[in-house]
DNA sequence: TTTGTTGCAAAACGTTTGCAGCCTC
DNA sequence: GAGGCTGCAAACGTTTTGCAACAAA
């Protein structure tokens, strides 16, 4: 189901994006994206920076610049869920998803839907060349849901 | 096509959330959901602040205190596109429409499709329960994609 | 050698909060 | 009259920026 995408391949992508945009090949960018590619689901810039620190001596500024960079040649997705602070994820050895949005506590669960997927990614447009989409399905979950029930007697 | 809500009819949900979340009905309110309701697309709070400043004295804050109560009763609907500031619009006579979003310059449009909806909201969760949902296309405008063509070889 | 990138800290940004006075209820 | 709501300004937390030092090309 999920197709995996190798470390080396990514990192590739990477350069070459670099290399056609002129932009250095810093050490610290790679080691960025190195962490990235060992997280699971979603990630913001300030926990990624503490992952960094574990090991690595990196500014907040240079994550946040590093970001930019990966979004920019579609190795990550950016979400702005909350209003707080930006979410991203890995676009790579990922299928496309969708997410499920709990209006009251906030949760995101995500899920996949290969129908679903289809039925979007087959809309054409006149003067629109879409390349990706995000769907935010915004409701209720299980235990919210008990939760209201309970309190509206 | 689109079906006409009086704003007598907005009104008088807001009142019927006020009312039931024993919140004050005070003319500030009603003045924000006055501008709102002659609004035709998106806006911002700052956008709304300034056009409430041309005949009325509120501050910012009651403008984003307001917003989060329309917010809470369905008559506005929220998004964070850019990552700066968050878009609100409003959410009665308007059909549930999406998303077409440039990644060149930013510029948003928007298309309803009714198979889509459908197809959308007639997928049933298990452990969730949705109540709406926001669909965001990325890609490229008509514009962007020409200017990109010119650049490139 | 050139100049893009870094770390650091300060600034910027939209949004939220604390507070005294005001005005619904 | 009680307490929710207001305007104001200061505070907040995330993101961006300015700058000198550094290092990739």
């Amino acid at each position: 189901m999920k197709e995996e995408v190798s470390f080396e391949a990514v990192k590739e992508i990477f350069t070459d994006y670099l290399k056609e945009h002129k932009h250095r090949k810093t050490p610290e960018r790679y080691a960025i994206l190195e962490r990235i590619n060992a997280f699971e689901g979603h990630f913001n810039a300030e926990v990624l920076y503490n992952i960094m620190l574990k090991d690595y001596r990196v500014s907040l500024a240079t994550v946040y610049n590093t970001l930019e960079l990966l979004l920019d040649c579609k190795l990550i997705i950016k979400h702005q869920l909350g209003g707080q602070f930006a979410q991203y994820e890995k676009a790579f050895g990922n299928n496309t998803h969708n997410h499920l949005i709990c209006t009251s506590c906030g949760k995101v669960k995500e899920f996949t839907d290969k129908q679903l997927r289809i039925s979007i990614q087959s809309r054409k447009f006149a003067h629109f060349y879409s390349t990706h989409y995000t769907l935010y399905l915004y409701g209720l979950c299980h235990k919210c849901k008990a939760k209201l029930k309970n309190t509206e007697s």
